[in-house]
DNA sequence: GGAATTAGTACCGAATAGGTACTGTTTTAA
DNA sequence: TTAAAACAGTACCTATTCGGTACTAATTCC
């Protein structure tokens, strides 16, 4: 059904947490309490995130986990091919060689149409727009002062 | 790994097959053939698709499918909705009641954002533009003959 | 009435996802 | 220097889903 997984759903449901407080320092254990879901799998995505390039980790007693860049510079795009690998809906697109059909399928080279259409889709959306509890149009029609108290502007879609 | 199946692949190259010759009527037998597909999985697909009004089937002998609207008229979103159910790509967006985090979840209302952007994608992707081999920057660059070669002409991206 | 064709459903094996456990490494601080 | 807190890596198990097949109706044409 064209899901993401559980791990990636949980993932951006942990970034858009600490994204909140982007400049504090989170440990997996307080992280999973706050989130509400279960250590084991909080600390795997963590790890993760942290292989990825996404968050920095401090080991040692006071270590954990923090935001490698500023919520407004880190995409959906790049949160999901962390997680879950290169964001390509199809097979074709990575085992080139390997499809029977290449020189028959005419839909091949269509295929990163599709792609390309979804990479552009989640880029567009960055880790900072996840902390709005409102969608941009909604907040800019009601009072300004609701808008203000996120830490990251949107740009305008 | 945010992939779709493959029964949603082998469709969308069946219905880009079928689209090629709009007119005419397939039989699943000449179809799997044409396409290289296994004819059982064509099989299943087609009376997926059939059932979900994409296709129109006839039954009997000089019976088979075809497309019950215009290329141009029918679009990935579409296709992939038929073939895998309603484009959601996380789960607490349909089955609301069920998600226990609902209450503390911040990132639960931003999920539609997502799902919105990729559906808006994948609307914008119609099966008429799945039937010609080149991508339409380089159609345009190139001689204007090849691009009028196909059926339907693409909408500037 | 017989043959061709779609319709529906049930089933199975293999791959993948969700989740857990364990062992190792690094850092802080008493 | 040693113990504890935290991250790192990996291996493993179970349940679900996917890919694929088979079989039995229901229709339609000749």
């Amino acid at each position: 059904m064209i899901r993401i997984t559980k791990q990636t759903d949980y993932g951006i449901v942990l970034l858009t947490h600490m994204a909140v407080h982007a400049e504090r320092q989170f440990n997996a254990p307080d992280l999973a309490a706050e989130a509400h879901l279960p250590l084991p799998m909080v600390s795997k995505i963590l790890k993760l995130l942290a292989r990825e390039g996404l968050l920095i980790s401090h080991r040692g007693v006071k270590g954990g986990y923090g935001l490698a860049r500023r919520p407004a510079a880190i995409s959906m795009a790049e949160i999901i091919a962390a997680l879950e690998g290169p964001v390509a809906i199809t097979e074709c697109i990575d085992e080139e060689g390997d499809c029977a059909h290449e020189r028959l399928c005419p839909v091949r080279s269509n295929w990163h149409r599709i792609n390309e259409a979804i990479l552009n889709a989640l880029s567009g959306i960055t880790l900072a727009e996840m902390t709005n509890p409102l969608l941009p149009k909604l907040v800019t029609l009601g009072r300004g002062a609701y808008a203000a108290s996120s830490s990251e502007r949107q740009p305008p879609l």
